[in-house]
DNA sequence: TTGAAAGCGCTAACAT
DNA sequence: ATGTTAGCGCTTTCAA
């Protein structure tokens, strides 16, 4: 691939290079016949400005960063969307940054904006990729940086997502009014704020109901499908099986009912399973999934309109984005009642 | 967030800046004591190079651009994980480039290298990027660029994939032994490579083993799930039913399957659906999928091993990859022999 | 072992 | 309307 520069295009066209700058930045700040010339030999040669001279000299890459712990999660899917759709739109680019969980690698994607390779951040995990000194102001150290989905308990790093807490007790909520006292359930990642809340969600509405909670059926496990069979294996394997599973996670609801067809059991009839994110694939399941449902496309697009914004120098007026979800009743559940 | 330039390091550590590029690229190169004191200078500034700088400088970036139609796709997620492991290891980082199969932002992400923004570029597409002059030599105006999965059918382009005609025709015998003479087929995308070569896969198949094929049985589509379920709605609409479905990608067999389900078929009993990727999820659905594995790991990990190679200046020896496939027979499909 | 200085490709302020 | 020039942050000769 051969490389020609601005030089090389102004004495092309017989013009200086700052000439040939404005052709292409500001086409309306050039004479109409100066502009011609500028650009037959920009055609001529196939020249696109390097970026990397512009960058340096703008402070400004026109790149955003996305840090997903697991890009094939079909639950960010909807968010990544929507962000990228909306970047484009405002003329930057979207960089998707895959960690598979990886605290090195979100630190190594994070510090493309320390490095100026990209102008901003949106994390979808629940570690500040980066050292802050907390004896000095945080906002300072902090680069264009939005959480989604997850926060870092942070106030100075905007968050979006839905109230999982509330969530959580929808759900149960469900399978109480369902009959369902004996429920079993499955966590994500305890570290990570959404399984906590979510959790939290689950004991108030327990709480609530006046329902004592077995802590034996409460697994700590991860989102992913293989946490959500193994866990149910288990689950099964016990002499006093609970009538209904609730999963954190559509993934493990996945695994989950998988298992529970393997043990020759019928959903809902021996068991209702409840999910949570309404991934794709959710409503295609046999039977479909009853879950929570959260609306990625709005998740997203706040996401990456709040980060623009910073990186743009604009403040955003709050801090906190509680989206709305919804409980999706699909045939993985029953009543007992 | 704050900016520390080589400038301020520099003065603080009372030496050159030639001095801290120096302790930081090559460390053997400055004394002990200097060292000390310009890691000293580093660390209490958090100072990180601008990578704009140091790749202007050099003219080497240390990104790699992969370009995919749809990140969420689980199929390309094998390939991306390896990709990103290999990458890693060798000092390179991954940018996702997911284009929601638009060209103009599959041109987007490939102008990341015109604009040295990327050393290369691994495509999940088949379409190339940016515009080439076939008059000149093309081999010339090509950058570091590897194709995974589907070809542009440029000689000059490496490429990595299995032997997709050998493996629908693989899947499509197993149906025949199975006893299948009426066997419905669904297709990706009929412009990409890949979903040609399938069909080409299955005719073959068919004419070896002298069943004729009822155009009407072959249905173009795309690989999305969407797509597999509204054409098997249509399929089992008509009279007469075929005894198979042969869809071309998992993702569409998953539709395929709801479709089924909600005419109150059962699979395998009423009618066997072979897929087509082995997705992680074919293993988990209800039956389990009957389908063609790809060895991802192994088409990512030569796709990356590749092109860093190309970028590094070592020409590969050859110049198509054709790595192994296998027929996972499942509990989608039975023999109605 | 270290420093001075050129220059990577570009933009923008200033001058004409 | 266009050209000249400084300088973005860095690496790397070359010289000391």
């Amino acid at each position: 691939m051969s490389s020609v520069g601005i030089k090389h295009i102004a004495s092309l066209a017989g013009v200086s290079i700052a000439t040939v700058s404005r052709t292409l930045r500001d086409p309306e700040r050039v004479s109409e016949s100066t502009r011609a010339k500028v650009l037959k030999a920009v055609k001529e040669c196939g020249y696109t400005p390097n970026k990397l001279g512009v960058s340096l000299r703008t402070s400004r890459t026109g790149n955003i960063v996305v840090i997903i712990p697991d890009v094939s999660d079909s639950f960010n899917f909807g968010a990544i969307k929507s962000i990228e759709a909306y970047a484009q739109q405002r003329g930057y680019s979207i960089l998707l940054g895959d960690t598979q969980g990886s605290e090195e690698l979100e630190r190594t994607y994070a510090s493309m904006v320390r490095s100026r390779q990209a102008d901003g951040i949106i994390m979808f995990s629940h570690r500040l990729p980066f050292d802050i000194d907390y004896s000095i102001d945080v906002y300072e150290q902090l680069p264009p940086l939005v959480n989604s989905c997850e926060t870092m308990g942070i106030p100075a790093i905007p968050f979006v997502s839905i109230d999982n807490t509330q969530a959580a007790y929808d759900a149960t909520q469900h399978l109480i009014d369902s009959g369902h006292k004996d429920i079993a359930l499955i966590t994500g990642n305890i570290e990570s704020p959404s399984s906590q809340h979510r959790l939290e969600g689950f004991r108030k509405a327990m709480k609530d109901a006046g329902i004592p909670i077995n802590e034996d059926l409460i697994h700590y496990a991860t989102y992913s499908v293989e946490d959500g069979e193994s866990v149910t294996k288990e689950i099964l394997q016990k002499e006093k099986q609970p009538t209904a599973i609730f999963c954190l996670s559509d993934e493990m609801a996945l695994g989950c009912c998988s298992a529970i067809r393997n043990a020759g059991l019928h959903m809902p009839d021996d068991i209702s399973v409840m999910g949570f994110d309404d991934i794709p694939f959710s409503r295609y399941l046999s039977p479909p999934l009853t879950t929570i449902s959260q609306p990625t496309k709005e998740i997203g697009k706040t996401c990456i309109r709040l980060l623009l914004d910073i990186v743009e120098g604009k403040r955003p007026e709050k801090t906190e984005y509680i989206l709305p979800h919804k409980l999706v009743i699909r045939e993985s559940t029953r009543s007992i009642n």
